[in-house]
DNA sequence: GCAATAGTGTCTCTGAGACAGTATCCG
DNA sequence: CGGATACTGTCTCAGAGACACTATTGC
């Protein structure tokens, strides 16, 4: 070919819960274009054997660059849609390849303490600073498809330490769908759909201690969990 | 930069009913790489300027693609997933960004006849000649996506001519799901989703005629339309 | 004991599914 | 009229949801 490729980067939008809300992780932009904004963790994907070590895909770049530059691997990491146009970045044609993470509230914490990221509420009130690029429209993809998958899987789950209550999953459920659920109902359909398996641990907050559950790691689809409020 | 961007193109995964099958649309190979072989119609996206006119993003240079070398314009065409990876295309590292394209078959047959095209069963017997590259793998993704979305969505309904009869679609349900649906109850659910609106046109075939049906263009995503068997 | 949270038993009522019946076309 | 296909009425039964109850901790 003659012709010069269009960019391919890849951007992780970072999820977590704090602070009874849904919020992304940003890292500071330091170079041009839109030097001092925030901006999505992501880079270039490494395809050119000329420049050192290849990615095996663009999801294996996104685990490079989140180690790279967080020192961090995320429990979920999922591609979202590719992105792309002319103008979403003033350097030529791009395509980015946006990803899901999801992580515990405890881990995504040290990164904070770190420096290396800030968090920004996205859900059920956002609360976002000026972000470089269109990564505010990629936040939106990666928040939607966050939504759609909430009700038939136990995606929200990787939101949680890996052992958890059905009451803290139960309150995932209730902030990002923004219904409330019975109580009741809710533990026996989780139970049911035996996505879940006791972890033999008991888990205090004030009153009786809960059980420990964590995810079956194989089950991930669930048939119909919510049937939506 | 001065480093290769990776290869970026777009592959389409036709789909359509015919005699009974889901069929996948394919094109004869005539350049190097897997000249020779089938392959799914698709291109390289138009970034670069100098090259001429710019694609506005991978989508509607899936459409510029499919107007070229097919003087054919898709009912349905969705983004699916983005196959990457440094061995896919002995070119160079690449990425591909999977379409799925879904279109009644009366259109596609004159593709056929014009013998832009060929018709080969995907579902749900296979069978499939030798593809260039991972062809192979890039129809399984679109059909694991066409399936996925079957029973939540309207989608099927672009595999029929805009006007159809509920039997059509249950006909078409039962082929990609693999089951076999109640007349009466589908029909009901049907109706109940608010989907479908009549087209004030009946349609006849030996015995009482039927009502003829459209999609309803701002509804894709239904509740909870086969509870699943 | 009380407050707080975890977990269970059970009733109700909707709605999915089965099936039989009626309607309308062709010959 | 019979055959074929379209459409409707209605019964049943599972399961979602509501809610009251019991269980187990800390104070």
């Amino acid at each position: 070919m003659t012709f010069q490729n269009p960019i391919l980067t890849v951007d992780v939008v970072i999820l977590t819960l704090a602070e009874g809300q849904l919020q992304v992780a940003l890292m500071p932009r330091t170079e041009a274009p839109f030097a001092g904004r925030a901006m999505l963790p992501g880079g270039f994907v490494h395809g050119d054997p000329a420049t050192g070590k290849v990615d095996k895909s663009t999801t294996q770049a996104a685990l490079r660059i989140l180690k790279h530059k967080l020192a961090f691997t995320p429990r979920h990491l999922e591609q979202v849609y590719t992105e792309s146009g002319p103008t979403r970045d003033p350097r030529g044609w791009s395509a980015s390849v946006i990803h899901l993470a999801l992580h515990e509230y405890a881990v995504v914490e040290t990164l904070v303490a770190a420096g290396r990221v800030s968090l920004h509420p996205v859900h059920p009130t956002p609360r976002l600073p000026p972000l470089a690029f269109d990564h505010r429209h990629l936040i939106d993809i990666a928040l939607g498809r966050l939504k759609a998958k909430a009700t038939y899987s136990t995606l929200l789950a990787h939101l949680l330490p890996p052992v958890f209550r059905l009451s803290d999953l139960r309150q995932a459920y209730e902030l990002v769908c923004g219904t409330t659920e019975n109580k009741a109902n809710f533990r026996r359909k989780m139970l049911a759909a035996d996505a879940l398996e006791p972890a033999d641990l008991l888990i205090g907050s004030g009153g009786r201690p809960a059980e420990g559950y964590r995810l079956r790691e194989d089950i991930t689809l669930i048939e119909g969990l919510i049937s939506g409020a």
